[in-house]
DNA sequence: ATATTTAATGCAATGGAAGTGCATTTATTG
DNA sequence: CAATAAATGCACTTCCATTGCATTAAATAT
């Protein structure tokens, strides 16, 4: 069990106060949240700021962006252990259009897409739109 | 055989001269466009007219949009008989990497996909991301 | 401990793309 | 031809992503 710091300074991430606070924001989100979710949890910061410190979290691969066809980026973090890039790691992502949440379903890896001769996959995106558990009530 | 002003009735599309040339114009590309690149073809023409063209062509479903993860949102002609909306008519698309051009791969239906106890899913957004058949030199 | 160097943060500004209100032109219909 | 409705053009707005540069804070060397 380590501690965030030692998770930040694993990936070669400087450790700051603002840095934690935004990890552990992150951390208690079940779902994935956009820079101005992040930007209206830290009304202090600059919005440049949080916007370099994901950044930096997602080339250090602790972080991962989606793109759920909303135009909007959202952000969260990764499994302990995923490499995202690596095709066999990506998961699905739900994007609920009821309540316009988006959830990492981690559980559910992409299958393996065929795709014609001559295309070479590097990298899946599969975004399921519907009603959510929460909205489905049930 | 059914010209494309037909075409355009059928769907209760009023022809005009600039809905014609614009249809004409994505049904010689092979590849998915942006406004942009409708705005760079027709430069005489007003932005404005070439997204509510497109806006209409989507709406009567003789085109659907694309969300290939670049932010931009890219346009195809439907294949003639597609329902877009219908899950079982949704195609995969490509991204290429290196040329980044999109692609619809009609042939490649989408897999039917599993999601959690209690969600629902209604639409499916598939891109595969890589290289494609022509940078791959093959 | 202090000076030097490097990285993080804050502020201001830019740019791209989507979208809208309204006036004008063009097409349709009575 | 007159009345009506739709399409087009222009100006403007909004939203989000991104960058340059000055400032502050942290890390390292002296
Ligand atoms: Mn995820
Ligand atoms: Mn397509
Ligand atoms: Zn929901
Ligand atoms: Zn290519």
């Amino acid at each position: 069990m380590q501690t965030i710091e030692q998770l930040l300074e694993s990936k070669d991430i400087r450790v700051t106060a603002m840095r934690l606070l935004i990890y552990k924001f992150l951390a208690n989100k079940q779902i994935a949240v956009t820079l101005s979710d992040i930007e209206n949890a830290f009304e202090k910061a600059d919005r440049t700021t949080l916007y370099r410190t994901i950044k930096t979290f997602e080339e250090k691969e602790i972080v991962h962006q989606i793109d759920d066809g909303t135009g909007i980026n959202k952000y969260a973090l990764c499994e302990s252990g995923c490499h995202c890039e690596i095709e066999t790691d990506l998961h699905l992502h739900f994007h609920c259009n009821n309540c316009s949440e988006t959830i990492c379903l981690t559980e559910h890896k992409i299958p393996q897409i065929k795709v014609p001769e001559g295309f070479v996959s590097e990298n899946v995106n599969l975004v399921v739109k519907g009603i959510c558990d929460k909205c489905s009530g049930q």
